[in-house]
DNA sequence: GAATCTCTTGTTTTT
DNA sequence: CAAGAGATTC
């Protein structure tokens, strides 16, 4: 391939990074000046110009779709498989790893992975067993704390009892929960991270291995790093050691860090230069942005400069100012809906596609009054972040058959469906086998068993215990079948999916689908497979012929469907690209953009949230404005504003006011509009607002603007004076599907 | 052991 | 207000 082909597209400092010829380079890219695009051409640079065997590559994103993203465009630019290339998560390559090495990992062979609601279920049994009280101490905070703890890479040895007066419980319940994981093979998202940076640390042949292997590590969404990963990446790098000759690569931008609160840390991001010394250092900026209007992106600009201790980065692009932004003072939430129901009912008419519209929000109940209006005007929307598809219930219970059946240790799903569907099997024939389990130190399984044998059990509740075995025993995998006929047969011989079928809830059809959708999924995966196992069978020839060490067993299909489930959470609704409005909560937009963007709920309490500033200084106040600014710099050409006077919270109408980080954008870019609604039939509505000003209007599309008598009437289109407030506004008038008028005062900015 | 009623508690969530 | 957990009743 032609050299120009992977140079001509980018801009002179996309190039810079591109071809950066300095052993450990920092790229700081800001949103939308083409991060990916960097990373993705870096690669072809390295493997077209300078020759790297894709062998010793290794990317590392944070999500599936990232990585899946990646992979996709290195094929399209290189024309080629990335064969043999790392691209993964790093939880989907700590797993790769662990499944390669679990001897070296002190794991066993069969492993599961399990998810937070299974690492909940263990915790809280735990607890209970250690006569723990969970009104005092809340399962969901010691969960927490163990996580924190793996995070930072702490096991309990490392822990300071002292530290934790009147805490120790937590000490040992994080013990305990340790025991339970290793001796019935479970291991938690944060455990696949820790383990693998262990097993760097305690296997040296291991780690010397990929050491060798890996020429290049490359890093995507950087700030999102946690002190584990970190460390991880560190080791691997060598840069622990006086020297190493290994290439590190990494790409992101301490602006948009929102994950602090999940164990990211931003300073990663600031010491990287430092920490990885080996070699010579380079720093990029992209900082033109290819994606919003100058307007936009000043805006941007100006909220994020109230945070202290940034690297220094400000936007700017070659693109017209385009037009202000829109600032909305809503009455309440269904106005605030209504508003924006509006703005995007005009934005379709004009010929706007609904797919590249988007709202955002802090939090993921204020998607309902939005839907509301949505449903009521037939704007068809889809809502992103909901449960995904593995996270269904009925898909979990179906995928812990499949657990138990693989593997009779795991107690997290044999409590999951023992009684799914209901077989009689209740609390206290659950208590008697735990609390036996306890006393024998074994899995429940096991201990069922024996407790039938030994009669430990009510006649009664032996019977329905022993049909579960059998059933269990009867589903017992037959390598015969494929994949997808196991799952169908599973899904059938359980009686799952006749027991949600007759579920008298309206979600029971729905759930029967799914469970459908499971088989297809295990068909899917059965042609697809994973691409990085692929990847590391290919590269185990390579690594035999180099004296490695790697002993890849491919596990059996189910097994491998199992990891992929838990791993890869799935998208949240199957139906695909229909063309309709996204919902989403502004976490969930980063990496995204849209041409027409609302931000709603811009109010103090809201967005800030009160929790982010109970803190005096700096830190979660500071996450919130990045927040903010990941949700302005998602908008291509408009952005939508909205706050409202008055909120309905927890069944309360709440008074609000407009959020800070709306009086931290320049009034210059902005136009507020304040609507006055008035119905045709000719009745005057009054609105008295929190400003000095109150509005009304007639049915003849004019208005009064002013307080009591002093009420002047205007015609549309009309500039005029705001009484008691300087400002001045031209009146417009517009109305709904419904007949209902608007008269909107837009103070877009006139002059005073 | 299962169904029903009452009470509590409300961010964000890549894996 | 509305979901989920827990207690109470059938």
């Amino acid at each position: 391939m032609d050299i120009s082909q992977i140079i001509d597209p980018l801009n002179k400092a996309q190039r810079q990074a591109v071809c950066s010829e300095a052993q450990n380079t920092l790229v700081l890219a800001g949103a939308g000046s083409g991060k990916t695009r960097v990373l993705v051409h870096r690669i072809a640079w390295l493997v077209q110009i300078e020759n790297v065997s894709p062998y010793s590559i290794m990317a590392v994103t944070f999500t599936n779709k990232a990585a899946g993203e990646m992979r996709f465009r290195i094929e399209n630019l290189l024309k080629t498989p990335t064969r043999n290339m790392w691209v993964g998560t790093f939880h989907g390559l700590a797993h790769r790893l662990l499944r390669t090495h679990w001897k070296d990992a002190k794991l066993v062979e069969n492993f599961q992975i399990i998810d937070s609601d299974d690492q909940l279920r263990l915790v809280k049994r735990i607890m209970k067993e250690m006569g723990i009280d969970d009104k005092k101490h809340p399962p969901r905070e010691v969960q927490w704390f163990i996580n924190e703890c793996k995070d930072n890479g702490l096991r309990v040895a490392q822990l300071n009892p002292r530290e934790f007066h009147n805490r120790e419980f937590m000490l040992d319940v994080y013990f305990q929960y340790e025991e339970l994981c290793q001796r019935t093979g479970m291991v938690d998202f944060a455990e696949l991270l820790l383990r693998a940076h262990e097993l760097w640390l305690h296997q040296p042949h291991v780690l010397k291995h990929y050491q060798q292997r890996f020429s290049h590590i490359l890093v995507d969404e950087f700030q999102d790093t946690n002190t584990i990963q970190y460390a991880w990446l560190k080791v691997l790098s060598g840069n622990n050691l006086p020297a190493t000759h290994m290439n590190t690569f990494v790409v992101g931008d301490d602006d948009q860090s929102i994950y602090g609160w999940r164990g990211a840390k931003i300073e990663h991001i600031r010491e990287f230069t430092h920490d990885f010394k080996a070699g010579t250092s380079e720093t990029v900026r992209l900082e033109q942005n290819y994606r919003s209007t100058g307007n936009i992106l000043e805006a941007a600009n100006s909220v994020i400069a109230n945070n202290s201790e940034r690297l220094g980065k400000e936007l700017w692009t070659d693109d017209s100012e385009g037009e202000l932004l829109q600032v909305y003072k809503a009455f309440n939430e269904i106005d605030e809906a209504a508003y924006v129901c509006g703005q995007i009912e005009k934005w379709i008419e004009n010929g706007g596609k609904r797919s590249d519209v988007a709202i955002l929000y802090r939090s993921n109940a204020q998607s309902q009054p939005h839907e509301y209006e949505l449903v009521k005007r037939g704007v068809p929307y889809r809502v992103y972040g909901g449960l995904r598809f593995y996270d269904r219930a009925e898909i979990k219970d179906a995928l812990a058959y499949m657990r138990l059946i693989a593997n009779r240790q795991d107690d997290a799903a044999l409590e999951r469906i023992i009684n799914t569907p209901t077989r009689g099997i209740g609390q206290r024939t659950l208590d008697i086998i735990r609390q036996a389990a306890k006393e024998k130190q074994q899995n429940l399984w096991q201990t069922a068993v024996e407790l039938i044998a030994d009669k430990g059990l009510s006649a009664r509740a032996a019977t329905s215990v022993q049909k579960f075995i059998d059933l269990i025993e009867e589903l017992q995998i037959d390598d015969e079948l494929s994949l997808a006929e196991q799952v169908t047969h599973i899904v059938e011989a359980s009686f799952l999916k006749e027991f949600h079928g007759k579920e008298n809830s309206d979600r029971a059809q729905a759930k029967v689908e799914n469970l459908d959708e499971l088989v297809n999924a295990a068909k899917r995966f059965d042609d697809e497979g994973d691409p990085l196992l692929d990847a590391m069978i290919e590269a185990k020839d390579e690594a035999s012929a180099n004296a490695g060490s790697e002993s890849l067993q491919p596990l059996n299909p189910m097994a491998e469907f199992l990891a992929h489930a838990a791993l890869e959470a799935g998208e949240g609704q199957a139906d695909e690209w229909e063309d309709c409005i996204q919902l989403m909560s502004l976490h969930s937009a980063k990496g995204l953009e849209f041409e027409l963007v609302f931000l709603s709920g811009l109010e103090q309490g809201l967005f800030p949230h009160k929790n982010a500033l109970q803190d005096y200084v700096g830190g979660r106040l500071e996450e919130e404005r990045r927040l903010c600014y990941v949700g302005i710099t998602r908008a291509r050409q408009q952005l939508h504003m909205t706050h409202a006077e008055s909120r309905t919270i927890y069944g309360r109408s709440e008074l609000s006011y407009p959020s800070q980080f709306l009086s931290e954008i320049p009034a210059s870019l902005v136009s507020q509009v304040r609507a006055v609604q008035n119905s045709i039939s000719g009745k005057h509505v009054t609105r008295n607002t929190s400003s000095s000003s109150s509005f009304a209007s007639d049915d003849d599309g004019e208005v009064y603007i002013g307080q009591g008598v002093s009420h002047k009437k205007f015609g549309e289109g009309i500039v005029v004076d705001l009484e008691g407030t300087g400002a001045r506004a031209r009146v417009q008038v517009s109305f709904d599907n419904y007949g209902t008028r608007w008269l909107m005062l837009n103070i877009a900015n006139l002059a005073t």
